[in-house]
DNA sequence: GGCCAGGCGCGGA
DNA sequence: TCCGCGCATGGC
């Protein structure tokens, strides 16, 4: 099952690269396209066609996307069965990991992820779509204040412009080296982004599965939790994984945790 | 029509 | 360092 193509060993079989544009996930419950796309991570479609077929999931790049750069995007080399299993431990997670079950994290490119997440401050997620889906990503030149007034960034069209003027003398590998409050620290000098839209970037951009940001719909969380659980699950390991399953849970539910 | 949204930057205490 | 406020805009 394994390749020698695959860009990490998938030492697990949960899903397999087999071509330049094919991966099969065959362990069903590992990937939901619908929990992923729609739990608040990301903003616009993703760079594939996903279909289900006799007992798999078959991806398909599109564009100019391949199948290794989709591997990394949906982090098909984590084995999200550990993460649950480690999860598993806190009660009140047991609802919102059934109920969001096929979650993963993804792992965006850099300067989406801090564009959508700037956008995502003080905004709601259907407005956020709606302006980060006119966001050409490809095409830099059309990053004006102007363009990204037009598209309703309002008032952080500005802080856009300057972050993505800065984030060009930024190397991504090295950041991607760093340690969490290094990297926490680097990411906070850029204008627009804040502790929220940080905590975003570290864990949809690099994986830091560690990391839990905080809205407004997870403070009201903790808040039911009490500091006691609250403190148990956010310090975890996977707290961001945590904190991903509890905002899907009350984002589609609209119910109280428990 | 008013409140809210995956907050942040700023000025004043 | 820690408030409180203004901010663009549309969803509900």
């Amino acid at each position: 099952m394994i390749k020698t193509c695959l860009p990490e060993p998938c030492a697990h079989g949960i899903a397999e690269i087999i071509d330049s544009k094919t991966i099969h996930v065959y362990d069903l419950t590992q990937f939901d396209v619908h929990a992923i796309m729609n739990s608040g991570q990301v903003f616009r479609e993703p760079h594939c066609e996903i279909a289900k077929q006799e007992g798999k999931i078959v991806i398909k790049a599109t564009g100019d996307k391949d199948s290794k750069w989709l591997w990394n995007y949906f982090d098909l080399g984590t084995d999200y069965d550990e993460v649950r299993k480690e999860l598993q431990q806190f009660r009140a997670l047991h609802e919102p990991m059934k109920y969001g079950a096929g979650i993963r994290i993804l792992r965006q490119p850099f300067c989406e992820a801090i564009i959508s997440f700037i956008v995502s401050a003080n905004n709601n997620i259907p407005r956020i779509k709606k302006t980060v889906r006119q966001i050409d990503f490809g095409n830099t030149e059309k990053y004006t204040e102007e363009n990204f007034k037009k598209m309703g960034c309002g008032y952080r069209a500005q802080y856009l412009v300057k972050t993505i003027q800065q984030i060009k003398q930024i190397d991504f590998h090295k950041l991607s080296t760093m340690c969490n409050r290094s990297l926490r620290n680097e990411l906070l000098r850029l204008p627009g982004i804040g502790p929220k839209v940080a905590d975003c970037v570290m864990l949809f951009a690099f994986g830091r599965l560690d990391v839990a940001p905080v809205d407004v719909h997870i403070r009201r969380a903790i808040e039911f939790l009490g500091k006691e659980q609250a403190d148990a699950i956010f310090s975890h390991k996977y707290a961001g994984v945590a904190q991903q399953y509890i905002f899907y849970y009350l984002q589609h539910l609209k119910k109280e945790l428990l």
